[in-house]
DNA sequence: GCCAACGTTGGC
DNA sequence: GCCAACGTTGGC
């Protein structure tokens, strides 16, 4: 069981989506290292925080579980889909995801929260010049955040 | 809108 | 394989 941080633009896709959806295939990713901790380390049940960025308000707005291991994102293949990729074909897919259920929204526990915590200082997230919009979160990170929310 | 940080691309 | 140029992310 593992635990993980996964962005999204509440522009694009927010908690309260998840909320009414329920349940999400997590497309769209296109940076490689995010990609192989979705596809090799990714496993059903592991834990995920919900994160809101690109907005007014960053910071953890739920709590969501993997429910589906990675299979090949089929927007790859879709001229249509600004996550179209030339170079994906079906029989050598580049791109995958998971999928991921609400377990609840809560509240927002801002960026600027995170960073005052000590206990947080070495999290992923918060280090300088991280981009990745999925990175793994340590399980004593992991449980002091859920106590917070 | 700015810009630091970092990933990707492509000429050589 | 190097590395400059360019593109993207994402907080502020």
């Amino acid at each position: 069981m593992r635990y993980w941080l996964m962005k999204s633009e509440p522009s694009e896709y927010g908690i309260d989506d998840l909320v009414r959806d329920g349940m999400v295939a997590w497309f769209g990713v296109r940076n490689y290292q995010a990609r192989n901790f979705m596809r090799d380390q990714m496993r059903v049940g592991d834990g995920v925080l919900f994160y809101h960025s690109s907005c007014a308000e960053p910071g953890i707005a739920g709590l969501a579980e993997v429910v589906k291991l990675a299979y090949p994102d089929a927007s790859q293949f879709d001229p249509a889909s600004p996550y179209f990729d030339p170079k994906a074909t079906p029989d050598r897919p580049r791109w995958f995801n998971v999928e991921v259920r609400i377990v609840r929204k809560t509240r927002l526990l801002r960026l600027a929260e995170l960073r005052d915590y000590p206990e947080l200082a070495d999290m992923r997230l918060l280090q300088r010049g991280n981009r990745l919009s999925i990175t793994p979160v340590d399980p004593i990170e992991w449980r002091f955040i859920v106590s917070k929310l």
